[in-house]
DNA sequence: CGCGAGCTTGACGTTGTTCAACTAGAGTGG
DNA sequence: CCACTCTAGTTGAACAACGTCAAGCTCGCG
């Protein structure tokens, strides 16, 4: 899997996909990522970094899933975002104070791709387009942060399920029926409520039959009636 | 840093205190910026600019203060921040859709500077550690907004009250006792209720001897007590 | 079979919103 | 100087939304 040079660059990296940030690296700058980046596997459940923790490794998933978690002081937790391969975490510790703000944790079976925090700053200064598209990523996330906190500070319970289901179905599974290792917990933390209130809500909606949904099984079966529950707030 | 002679390359500005990221900035770029920068000045209540409409230019505050909207569909806001002197309001938008997905609205007087948004995208793939820094600049924005979001989503009234006071007297006026054009509804926005629960929390703080207030004027009489509310959420 | 973790349900209390009425103060015109 | 009005602020009562608590349930697993 060590480079052949100059015809196909993406054999590389033996990743089938990577992050699309890194369309702007260099051949060089490739091959240097490819050489000293490496791989970790997370078993489900397994933490991939504690929030608190130091920020040393940019991290991108080669394979699985993982979830985004803000905790705070009290204990209470939200699921931000969910990652899935190629999702890239720069982590807002980066080139700030070094700390993870949050958590991720693998939701299947994960494999990370680790690269030195300073390494991708090399990259950064010697690369500025790269620099350009990691701020433009960078805001990416910030849009959907905004939406995200417009969602959970603006919506009432049955809208922030909606949102949380929609967001499952279009942007995580791809698909309108899915199976997930999520716990009802989970959902609530999503939704920003109780899991006894995310119960009760997946509960009424699937008696006004827009969700099917038994253990870990969710199937939408009116989205237009879920969008317009999103929207109504 | 690039610059060496940091005391005279200040002259190169008529503004008191620009940003702090543009210290990256090369002399000739500081020139550039100089020579293409332009200030428009606002009355108190005007909207420097309208969530949705075209991200064409990076402002900073010059003089005044500003505060930042979310708005939704439903006809709600959020007051995620207030900008003052000389904070630089990038947007989202940057290299992304060039829109902004916020409205910002001068609380007094104020004159904000103008740049155009390639002039500034120039001085990124033209000087990477400017890139770099702006990167960090975002990354300090992640954070903050992390913390919003706990704070919104995990506490109740008074904890979240408590968060705006405090927020108000330390970043904002940076003075326990303060004199402010935001209205009730605004505090409410900052702090997620309607306004009738504003007025109903600063009336609980106040006769309880933690704040004191009337029309525009608060002060704050016990920090520690409203630290702790804040913490316990 | 029994155990335990996650899930579900109902009753209840709290938190926060809605609505409607009222007040205070600033500006306006006579 | 006084009405007159307009807006922001304030208050209370009714109501809805949501969380808490406690109990019971399901189902995989030893």
């Amino acid at each position: 899997m060590i480079l052949s040079n100059t015809e196909t660059e993406k054999k590389l990296d033996p990743c089938e996909a990577m992050p699309e940030i890194f369309n702007a690296l260099s051949n060089e700058q490739l091959r240097i990522l490819t050489t000293n980046r490496f791989e970790v596997r997370f078993k489900a459940g397994e933490t991939i970094f504690k929030q608190g923790s130091a920020l040393t490794h940019i991290i991108y998933l080669k394979e699985g899933k993982a979830k985004i978690l803000l905790e705070d002081s009290n204990g209470q937790t939200i699921l931000l975002k969910i990652l899935k391969q190629p999702d890239m975490i720069g982590g807002p510790g980066f080139h700030t104070d070094y700390r993870h703000h949050f958590s991720v944790v693998a939701m299947e079976d994960t494999t990370a791709c680790m690269i030195d925090v300073n390494l991708f700053k090399n990259f950064i200064l010697s690369n500025p387009q790269f620099g350009l598209d990691m701020i433009a990523f960078l805001n990416h996330g910030f849009i959907n942060l905004y939406d995200k906190l417009r969602g959970l500070t603006n919506k009432h319970m049955s809208g922030r399920i909606a949102d949380t289901l929609i967001y499952l179905a279009d942007e995580v599974y791809n698909n309108a029926e899915f199976t997930t290792p999520l716990s009802r917990i989970d959902i609530a933390n999503m939704s920003a409520m109780t899991k006894e209130s995310a119960i009760r809500t997946l509960k009424a909606f699937k008696e006004g039959g827009i969700i099917d949904c038994k253990g870990d099984y969710i199937k939408i079966l009116k989205k237009d009636t879920l969008i317009n529950i999103s929207k109504k707030g």
